[in-house]
Order: structure tokens, then C-alpha cells, then sequence
DNA sequence: GTCTATAGTAAGATAGAC
DNA sequence: GTCTATCTTACTATAGAC
């Protein structure tokens, strides 16, 4: 009768993401995901048959999907823009564990990882993140070029904050860009003036 | 008589450090840093006895360096703000190729790389950077703190801006971060308010 | 589905000739 | 100072038992 497996599709992902995370994509030797994971390298490529770069690819699916559910839906729904930047940002805090985690976006983008399916994924992911952002910008009176810029300009701050707390070692600079987040997107501040 | 070297001491130092930026520590194989260099491994390992890990160290102490005569020096220098600001976009310009070129900051921070030379020379770098900058805002009126998190929110618009360069596959993210890059710094616009 | 064992390759690093 | 050749280890990946 079959095995059951000793470890969730869910929480593997999130294990395998975890190592990602943390070291990037040549850093993820079989051998930290096997210890990440509880799994022997045989039991891995009997899960992700494509080795490591299909573990990579499922995981930045698995983590557009979590994007799209908690943030760009949110993001997207009808009600106070503050309300959705709010609900946004509580989602981004636990996404990166409150700037101890770093970006898949960041850690899996490389010109010389098989270059095909990883940029496209990174590239579309960002795309989408930005013009959910800008949406929501422009419902409170900015115009279209405008809202926009303030979305990539949102997007920046996140990224580079959490390059930030990476390299120096603390979350601060990611906990400070979050609570600083709603007036960058929403203040009334012109700083292209 | 003894043969003089086939590469100088400056030219090798950028090529490794182009190596290190484009593909991070780990992916950074010996066989890449002799390919870039033009040099066979034991020649590395005749300059470098320390082998990858001084590299990427001596890189690291060369872009602190030029940073410091490049960026920190002219920020310090006294004369109008915005022209030492400008001097600094023209200079973080050519220092990233445009945003072609990631950060070694960002690519050389890895909690699994030693933990020790590493960290502290990258936490030092972002601190004595953020602090010039904070210094010249200051000068144009702006309180200690408000300077301060100007001076971060700058640091962290130019690296996100990198992230999402690399990741997008475009420069654009980058230039436009620098267009704006004097308004966010000295603007009168107060996106916290 | 998971494991041990192992193949085959590429990694970091060194020895010694020129 | 640079090279070819080599050592040792770690890597990705597979085979086959349970």
C-alpha cells in the first residue's frame, strides 16, 4: 500500500524556498535543500524529476501564486485605496518575515541561469506587481503616469530596502520603509517637483 | 629576469569584480574568473593565495575605495548640494554601467559566506554611504532625521532600482531613478506627512 | 515514496616545470 | 609570473532495494 509522503507538497515548497531565499540559486546545493527539507536527494528527484532548476521554477510559481492571492486580488478589489495598501502591506511583512527574508526575485535572477524560463517568470512577476500598484494609485486622483511612477518607485523602496537589511544586517531598514510606505504611494508630496 | 604581468593589477581587479557582480559569490566558478581574466587558475592562485574568497574581498575593498574617492570625497566637499549630488549620480552612473551592472553589495551578501570579513565590509560601505549623503541633505535645511531617512530612502531607491533592472531586463528602472534622484534627496515634497 | 550507494562531472586548490 | 597537470572534495544526478 502506498507511503504517504513525510512531507506536504506546501511545506516542501516552502523549505526549498527558504533555502533559495537565503543563498540563491548556485548557493542551493542538493545538499542544503536535503538538509532543508528532511528529504535524501534521491527523494527530491523523485519529486522534481527536472533537479534543482525545476524545484527553483515551482517554487517561484508556487510564490506568484501566493502574490496574486494575497496581494494583487487585495490590491485589485474595490474599496479605500488606503484600506488596500494597508492589507497589502500586512501581507509584505509576512512575506518576508518582517525583512528577514530575502527576495526570490532578487536571489533567482541571473543573466547565466539558463536565462529562458526563470526572466521571463521574474519579469512578468514584477510587471504584474507594478501595474496592481498603479491601479490602485490612480483611483485616488493621480494620473496614469503619475500612479505609476509611484508604484515602481514603491517596488524600488521594497527591493532596496530589503538589500538593505541584508547587508547591514538588520530589519530596520525594511520596517521603516514599510511604515512609510502608504504617504510614498499616496502623500501628497511631490518630490518630481 | 622576471617576466612583467600579462594583466595589471587595476584591469584584473575589474574583471573579477564584473565576474562577481554578474553571477554572485558562489556561481563565480574559477574556471569564469580565469576565462574574464585571461588568466589559468594557479596564475589567480599565485596573486590571490587566498584564492575566491580574497578575490572577492580585495574586489570589495577596491569598490569601497572607489566609492570613497568618487562618491563620499565629492559629497563632503563643500559647495552647493545639488551639485554634489549630481556629481554623485554622474559617478553612481558609470559605476553601474547604466544599470547594466548589479551591485557587489547586493550580490556579495550571503549569510552563508563566512559571516565574518564579508558582512562587516559590506555593513560598513552602506553606512559611511547613507551617512555622506545624510550629511549633504542636511545642509540644505533638512533636520538630522528627516536628512537621515532621505539619505536611506536613496540608497534603497538605487539598489531596488538595480533589482528591478536585473530582474525586468531593462535599464529603464534605473535611469529613471536617477532623473529623480535630486528631488527625492532635496525635494520639498513630504511623503511622510 | 524514501532510502543507500554510486556514477560522472565540475568545483576549489596545489605541485612543479619553464 | 604563467603555465600544464594533478589532487581532493563537493556537486548534480541516477540506479535499484525496500
Amino acid at each position: 500500500m502506498p507511503r504517504p509522503p513525510t512531507i506536504d507538497d506546501k511545506a516542501l515548497l516552502e523549505r526549498l524556498s527558504g533555502v533559495f531565499r537565503d543563498v540563491g540559486y548556485d548557493g542551493a546545493s542538493l545538499a542544503l535543500l536535503s538538509d532543508a527539507t528532511g528529504l535524501q536527494k534521491a527523494s527530491l528527484y523523485h519529486r522534481f524529476p527536472g533537479g534543482k532548476e525545476q524545484m527553483a521554477k515551482e517554487v517561484l510559481l508556487d510564490a506568484r501564486s501566493w502574490l496574486t492571492e494575497n496581494i494583487l486580488l487585495p490590491l485589485a478589489a474595490d474599496g479605500p485605496a488606503q484600506e488596500s495598501i494597508q492589507t497589502m502591506i500586512k501581507s509584505i511583512n509576512r512575506f518576508y518575515a518582517g525583512g528577514k527574508q530575502a527576495c526570490l526575485l532578487n536571489m533567482l535572477s541571473s543573466p547565466h541561469i539558463h536565462q529562458g524560463p526563470f526572466s521571463n517568470l521574474i519579469k512578468e512577476i514584477f510587471g504584474a506587481w507594478i501595474s496592481a500598484l498603479a491601479d490602485v494609485v490612480a483611483t485616488t486622483g493621480f494620473d496614469k503616469k503619475e500612479a505609476r511612477m509611484r508604484a515602481e518607485r514603491a517596488i524600488a523602496l521594497l527591493h532596496g530596502s530589503l538589500v538593505m537589511a541584508r547587508g547591514m544586517g538588520t530589519t530596520k531598514p525594511f520596517r521603516d520603509m514599510l511604515g512609510r510606505l502608504p504617504a510614498e504611494l499616496l502623500g501628497d508630496g511631490a518630490p518630481t517637483r
